[in-house]
DNA sequence: AGTATTGATGCAATCGATAACAAGAATATT
DNA sequence: AATATTCTTGTTATCGATTGCATCAATACT
């Protein structure tokens, strides 16, 4: 018995191993494995046999090496453990793997030198594909410019920016926070707030735009001072509130451009008494988990982050076919959804207390 | 100007361009660029320059394949949106970045054959080491025996399986879930029930135990009946309260193997009319970012998913310092932490309504 | 001055798989 | 029967970087 050596130690077997032990070469059993070019049935049978026996494995990295193709892709994010992100990586993860492609997952933090170095290494590590959600601090632009340069797929999501060539896939944030603002108004909300974010961001200037507009075409005020640039977290929440109601005429509604501010709006109002929806309707952005789970569920906007991922997966497949040709920039806007829950079900309350 | 291919297209230059272009030896360019061997001072700072200045960029994938080592390490999870899973991945990612690795990110949606398939295409990308929870229903190991065969690291965190050679990376189910216990009991809970998982995994087996034992240790009964083994979700919840409220001899305390059943039971035992932690009082486990945030918030343990992720890391990176030689077999056990909230404050809770 | 020693670089093989081209054998064609 | 045609397989270069060994020049040593 001579596999001692291949089955005991399991050093990989290469091709080489396989036509040593059948006296061929190893282009022959190249080709028999790959189904490729006219081989015997009878070499090939063998061959593949033999492969099976010796439990042959294809080196991927060899492969990627002669071929240029490494069939890995970067995917960059703030932050992997935010939910949204986690889940837009999921869709990615769902379209790319069975075409036998591999995510990289990388984490910014939002620091921009974090951005180009990974940028640096992924291309280094000659990913096919570049998928990312851009730092909020991003100025320089060089570093997107070099993944194009080198002919890889660059695709944002979500948060994007204007540059030729790069693919982008997001929701219509204009729209979301114009449905969430009309929302605010049907429910017979009159002094609506927002509390928005950086507006270096597109998205936070859109949303804001998208409320503006809302309320403009409903013929409310737009007043400067119900509007906010925070961070996104709870205590900016809290923070916003504290602020408004230091207003002459504090308002009665809040369209929050993120989950955890509204959620943190929330905590304060309950704390000053304020009853919610009855008195004070809040909308978030982003549906987080949480949203719905709470006593008092938030009302949201729901980003699809899956379909986006698996979206952005396929803009990727798709120039990936094309590469070198036609450079197609694709720019994809996905349909949101107004999640509407209690904490904005103004009407559907007070009709209930009246029955009651 | 010969410049112009260079800068202009942006094919990628390899040390051969940089050779030609100093009439040198590729052989001379990588010593010089690697700080290596013995290489006079001018050729290694004009080398330097000359690959600065035709932007040179090391192949990763033609040193993975000459070194045999690739720097990826796959990591396997069942879903990357769940938050747990998500902070370890962060906690790998912060830990193996800065040394020059990449994570590979899979999911096996706990189905064993995509567990199994994942961890072949891994192998086949030639990834240096393998950190993974494993599916609930993994009951084939000879998989994990192929990564061993390879001399590949493997580690386990949270869901882990006793096999020889496989490091692993845990918090102390046992001990966490006697605490949890033992602080209901100081609550003055007295019929304390237990909502487990499938006993397939350690993990919920180990929590039960602890359970038990702190139930005896503290002379209390123990009673079956008390004890459900259902799915990890709010619905898993409803049912468990439903059937325990059933019972003869109703319980006053729930202790959760999981969030999402605790929150489904404090949903369900709210609808019953029950005051929490007055009457009842219910501790879950992982520390969910939703347990915070709620109105009465979750009692639960933290895990410290980014500690294990670290951690995890760690070990693989011991493991492969002294690759080859003595197989170190490590068994990490971190400390979680009781996080201990309204849902089972119960005392102070008592006292503060006699105050008021 | 002649040999030993060191320093700097080139040569060529290697990692594993693939593919253009060449070549030999087997069959078909007139 | 002689040549053309088809099948099948071998030869060799390639992807990009690294490294043991060989080589050549310059300096050190007696």
């Amino acid at each position: 018995m001579f596999s001692n050596r291949a089955s005991q130690m399991s050093e990989k077997t290469t091709i080489y191993d396989i036509a040593k032990r059948l006296n061929i070469t190893a282009a022959t059993v190249s080709r028999a494995l790959n189904n490729n070019a006219k081989i015997s049935e009878a070499t090939r049978k063998l061959v593949v046999d033999t492969a099976v026996e010796m439990n042959y494995k294809q080196n991927k990295l060899a492969l990627a090496l002669k071929s240029g193709k490494s069939y890995n892709v970067g995917v960059i994010v703030p932050y992997i453990d935010h939910n949204f992100f986690a889940s837009v990586i999921r869709g990615i993860e769902e379209e790319l793997n069975p075409k036998g492609y591999h995510v990289i997952i990388c984490q910014t933090h939002e620091i921009e030198k974090k951005e180009i170095d990974t940028i640096n290494t992924l291309l280094n590590a000659q990913v096919d594909g570049v998928i990312m959600s851009i730092s909020k601090l991003s100025n320089e632009t060089s570093h997107f410019k070099r993944v194009l340069d080198k002919n890889v797929p660059l695709i944002f999501f979500d948060r994007k920016k204007d540059i030729p060539g790069v693919s982008t896939v997001t929701i219509n944030d204009f729209e979301a926070a114009y449905s969430a603002t009309t929302h605010l108004i049907e429910q017979g909300c009159k002094r609506i707030a927002h509390i928005s974010g950086d507006w270096a961001l597109e998205i936070y200037k859109q949303r804001f735009e998208g409320y503006k507009k809302a309320l403009l075409d409903n013929g409310l005020e737009f007043e400067k001072e119900y509007v906010l640039q925070t961070k996104s977290n709870i205590e900016s929440g809290h923070k916003a509130v504290d602020d408004l109601m230091k207003l002459e005429h504090k308002p009665d509604a809040i369209f929050s451009s993120g989950d955890y501010v509204a959620l943190g709006a929330i905590q304060r109002l309950k704390e000053l008494g304020v009853r919610i929806p009855e008195d004070f309707c809040v909308v978030g952005f982003s549906n987080e988990p949480f949203t719905r789970f709470m006593e008092l569920p938030i009302s949201s906007i729901d980003q699809v982050p899956l379909e986006m991922g698996q979206m952005a997966a396929k803009v990727f497949l798709e120039q990936q076919k094309n590469s070198g040709k036609v450079k197609i920039e694709q720019k994809v806007q996905l349909t949101s959804q107004l999640l509407i829950r209690k904490s904005s079900s103004k009407l559907e309350y007070l009709k209930l207390k009246k029955t009651i």
